[in-house]
DNA sequence: TAAAAAATAATACGATTGTCTTAGAATAGG
DNA sequence: CCTATTCTAAGACAATCGTATTATTTTTTA
C-alpha cells in the first residue's frame, strides 16, 4: 500500500480545509488548491472522484479537530462544569481566525444549507454539531441536568454561534471576549441549584 | 426617461434578492437570474456593470426592507420596549424561510467576509446591522439605557443570530419560537430597575 | 529482480462563468 | 412625424469551472 499517496492526499484535505474556511467551498476552486499544494490540478480526481468528496473528507478532518478539542477540554478540567467552561473559552484561542473568517462549522453550514445539492455534506455538518451537542449533553448529565439537557445545549450553542457571528462582523475583540464571558456567567447561573 | 427600463431593473433586482437569499449570492449565476426573470443574461449589463453592482442593489433593496420592519415594529406598538419585543418577534414572521435559509443578513454577511474582492459591499452589509443596532439603541436610550447601550443592542443582534443559525440547521421550529420567547423574557429581566 | 500496483505529470474536455458588443425595437420629446 | 434616446434581444468573448484521460514514473510485492 503506497504511503506516499495518502500523504499527498493529506496535504489536499489539509489545503482544503484552510481555503474552505477562509473562502468558503465555494469560492475555492480546484485551481487554489492545486496551487497551495502543488499538486496537479487534474490529480485530484485521482483521490477523489467530485469537490463534494473533497469536502466530505474537509468535513471528516474537522471532526476529528473537534473530537481533539473535545478532549483537550476532557484532561483541562476534571469536573462537568469546568470543561463546559473549557469549551466555551475555546475560541478565545482561535481569536483572531474566529474575528476574520467566523466559526469553522457554522460558517460552513450557513453555506451548505443553501446548496441543494450538497445534501450529503449537509447531513455530516449537522454531525459536527451533534458531536458538540452529545458532547454537552453527557456534561449537563453528570451534573444532574439530564431533563432540559437537550434544550440546555442548543441554548449554549446559540450563544457562541451568536457572539462568533457579531464579533466577526464588527471584527470586535472585545465583544468576543466580553460575549464569551457573559455566556459562563449564564452557566454557572442556569446549572447552580 | 424611459419608466419602462427601471421596471425590468426592478425585476432583476427582486430575483436576485430571493435567489441570493435561497441560494446565496456565489451560487447564483446571471443565467439563474435570467431564468427567473425571463430577461436575456447579456442584457444585465445594460443596468449594472458587474455582478456586485447587482449585489450592492439587492443590499439597498434589503435596507429599505428592513427599514420597513422597523417602521412597522414602531407602529405595532408605543413604547420602547414593546417595540424592541415586536422586533424580537419578527422572525416568527419569516418562520419557514428563516428555517430553511437562515437570516437574510446574517448568512450574506457570512458568505462575503469571505470575499476578499467584494469589501464594497461588506461595508454595506454592515450597514444593514447598524441600521438594526442604532435603532435598537434608540429604543434603549428611551429606557434610560443610554450607558450601555451599545452592547446591549450587540448582545440583542448575537442573541438573534444565534437563535436563528441553531434553528436553520436543525430545521427547529420549536426551538426558534422558544428562543426567541427566551430573548423577550431576557429583554425584560435586563431593561428593569 | 520482474511483474503488479500505486502515484504523478500534463493536458484535454465540454460546460458554464461574468463580461461585453452590436443591431434593432420601442419610446420619448420637439 | 421625425429624430434622439432608451431599451431589448441575441449572441460572442475569453476565462475558468469541475471532470476526465492517458502516458509515464515510482513504489510495492512476490
Amino acid at each position: 500500500m503506497g504511503t506516499k499517496g495518502s500523504a499527498n492526499r493529506q496535504r489536499i484535505v489539509d489545503a482544503a480545509d484552510y481555503l474552505f474556511y477562509s473562502r468558503g467551498y465555494n469560492q475555492t476552486s480546484f485551481s487554489d488548491i492545486s496551487d497551495k499544494t502543488g499538486i496537479p490540478r487534474g490529480n485530484f480526481y485521482y483521490y477523489f472522484k467530485t469537490k463534494e468528496d473533497i469536502l466530505a473528507a474537509v468535513v471528516d478532518a474537522r471532526l476529528i479537530e473537534f473530537k481533539d478539542m473535545l478532549k483537550c477540554c476532557e484532561n483541562a478540567a476534571s469536573g462537568p462544569l469546568e470543561r463546559l467552561h473549557a469549551l466555551v473559552q475555546f475560541p478565545l484561542q482561535r481569536e483572531t481566525q474566529i474575528l476574520q473568517y467566523g466559526c469553522p462549522i457554522g460558517s460552513l453550514s450557513s453555506e451548505l444549507v443553501k446548496d441543494q445539492d450538497t445534501e450529503i455534506s449537509q447531513t455530516r455538518l449537522t454531525a459536527v454539531f451533534d458531536l458538540l451537542k452529545n458532547w454537552i449533553e453527557e456534561q449537563l448529565n453528570k451534573l444532574g441536568q439530564s431533563a432540559r439537557g437537550d434544550d440546555i445545549a442548543k441554548d449554549l450553542l446559540a450563544k457562541m454561534q451568536g457572539i462568533i457571528i457579531i464579533a466577526n462582523v464588527y471584527r470586535d475583540a472585545e465583544f468576543l471576549r466580553r460575549g464569551i464571558n457573559d455566556i459562563q456567567s449564564w452557566l454557572n447561573q442556569t446549572l447552580s441549584h
